[in-house]
DNA sequence: ATTATAACATGATAAATATCATTTTTATAA
DNA sequence: TTATAAAAATGATATTTATCATGTTATAAT
């Protein structure tokens, strides 16, 4: 009777994981069926809404989130009162590998730039799958090593370039990663304020500069929505 | 007589490795007796003198340096020429683990800034020990999670701190990590231009600065050196 | 629909920082 | 030891960017 129970369980349990968009893209996808039915019983799925947090900066997470749907951002607060944006995440991705890994509370917050649904994994089955699938453990280490080194080259970028060069940089980057929308506009919606977070400037230069942009023709302000019109150029500006 | 020759390499090999500082405060003290004695006998040695690189951007590095003794920087050069440091390191770490992981040529030169002894450990090697010893893999997890977290703090201090609180930053970052000489100036030698390549500005700002603050008694430049005279100040300063 | 609130926008100005020019000092090699 | 180059220092100036003030437009709540 037991064992029935359970067979059936896991049989939705796995098929939603398996087909999950997050273990096709994440480190997860060396997961077998077996480990994959151990995750489907253990995650707990949250939706949570645009502006709403995931998880605060100083708090601890016991675990990861995989992101199955919406975008977030990863930032932590100044002295002075502004919100620095680290990195946008988006479906497909995980959250929170590095406290967890590091055994530390969190270093920056995350939050809902769009309304996400993401999923809870408890440390305990991550650190069982890091230590039974090699493969695992290589891809999750992988990952973090791809976030060390745009970490670092994002460094680089923002101390050497101009404010100008970050956000036509910025701006190339958003258009890349999250596509644009039918009307060609950017399918991320950021505020300017978040805008600037990222390129890391005061939000009155942001705003300014995206309307010397609009001016030149590099871009259009549909509303509070951009649309890149000149690739190429935007591309030299960067450099 | 094959298996006495390798017992009596072995034994010189294991008591040179075993006792390193390398072994001793990298992901490496997770390895046992037998580890210790492969990787004895599959390192090289170097000596690299200030200045000389100890591999370059976009070289493939297949394996991953040990710090003897030195100090080295980590660096990317710029459209416009400059030399951005992002980390300097210190006998005890490890070098090029990213690129190993990522299977990826370096994303940074790696340079002496004062003579420095180096091993070099085939990629081959590291990887067994990833796959067969559990506690090295999470070692080596942790140390590049704690480079992710400290890149993306830095980041964050370069974007919303001033020129001034990032030269307070960093001169006592230097002092920490570094330690101070009998005179009590800083150990770590950098020309103008490295720390102004640290903290990210143009090499006069950064003279300028140091000026400043010597002429506040914060600091007393002792010819190219540079002695802390105000902790709490410059702590002060750097918040 | 109307009010309140947040986001966006722009001008004026101040502050921070970079750049260019020049001089002084220090280190290095002939 | 002197010549030569590199590093450090400082002034003058230009450029970039932030800040403060204010107005406008969009969005949400009553």
């Amino acid at each position: 009777m037991r064992i029935l129970v359970n067979f059936a369980t896991n049989i939705i349990a796995m098929n939603k994981c398996d087909q999950c968009i997050v273990r096709q893209l994440s480190s997860l996808k060396a997961l077998n069926k077996d480990e994959v039915v151990k995750l489907a019983n253990s995650k707990t799925t949250y939706k949570i809404k645009k502006g709403e947090a995931i998880f605060e900066e100083g708090e601890v997470t016991n675990g990861v989130f995989c992101i199955k749907d919406g975008v977030g951002k990863l930032s932590k607060l100044s002295a002075n009162g502004k919100d620095q944006i680290v990195k946008l995440v988006q479906s497909g991705e995980l959250l929170g590998q590095r406290s967890m890994i590091s055994n530390e509370p969190a270093n920056l917050s995350a939050k809902a730039v769009a309304d996400m649904e993401v999923c809870f994994i408890p440390k305990t089955e991550i650190l069982h799958f890091f230590n039974n699938n090699n493969q695992f453990s290589m891809n999750l280490m992988q990952s973090v090593c791809e976030d060390l080194k745009e970490s670092e080259n994002n460094k680089i970028a923002l101390v050497q370039k101009t404010v100008k060069q970050r956000l036509a940089e910025t701006l190339l980057q958003l258009h890349d990663s999250f596509g644009e929308n039918a009307d060609k506009t950017l399918k991320v919606q950021l505020t300017r304020e978040e805008l600037a977070g990222i390129i890391g400037t005061a939000t009155e230069s942001c705003i300014r500069l995206l309307s010397d942009f609009n001016k030149l023709d590099l871009i259009e302000l549909v509303g509070k929505k951009i649309m890149l019109k000149d690739i190429r150029a935007l591309k030299k500006m960067a450099e």
